[in-house]
DNA sequence: TGGCCGATATGCT
DNA sequence: GCATATCGGCCAA
């Protein structure tokens, strides 16, 4: 049974949490979730910083949002939390299908460098403009894990703000995971 | 309308 | 470890 909308009604810190371990399929590609990030209404979320188009996050759950940054990288979010601000970065993918293709789409050789960054998975998954509004669920298939992982958490990765909220979410010891700086 | 900044990735030292 | 590619979004003016 795939993960419905409803998943994502609850908080992002939650939603985030709960998302470690899904496999996430588009299109002839899937990957396991290895590493997310929860972003709300504090000083680093899109939320505040970009007001704007942030404010989807507000507005909506469940729908999809890939914001772009230094001009060349596109990330995947997905919103959350019902009753407040929230959405879900998805930082990088244990590659389960369509493993050729992402690899050849990454110019890469190695499984580890598939998905192991925000901006890497989109390019391994070859996500198009457009995605931005539309539904999760009707966009991509996520399957709950069938194994329960070590889930290890910290503080977020390349801001500025906020860097004090331990809202960064990994499995544990995955050579999968996007490197620290 | 211009200038600044960034939830990054990569290649070089 | 550090520079840098490269541009959308934001706000001040």
């Amino acid at each position: 049974m795939p993960l419905d909308r409803e998943f994502f009604a609850a908080p992002a810190l939650e939603v985030a949490r709960r998302l470690i371990g899904v496999t996430l399929a588009y299109g002839d590609c899937a990957g396991e979730i290895v590493e997310t990030e929860a972003y709300s209404g504090d000083e680093a979320s899109h939320f505040v910083t970009r007001r704007h188009t942030g404010a989807l996050m507000g507005d909506t759950y469940a729908s999809v949002y890939v914001y772009s940054i230094y001009g060349m990288h596109r990330c995947l979010n997905f919103t959350a939390d019902r009753s407040g601000p929230g959405a879900v970065l998805i930082r990088a993918l244990r590659p389960v299908r369509g493993i050729d293709a992402m690899r050849q789409r990454r110019g890469v050789t190695h499984d580890h460098q598939v998905a192991s960054g925000p901006a890497k998975l989109v390019v391994a998954l070859d996500l198009p403009d457009g995605l931005t509004g539309r539904d999760v669920t009707d966009v991509f298939r996520l399957e709950p894990p069938t194994e329960a992982h070590d889930i290890e958490s910290g503080p977020r990765i390349g801001i500025s703000k906020a860097r004090d909220l331990p809202w960064r979410f990994h499995v544990r010891g995955s050579p999968f995971v996007s490197r620290r700086r």
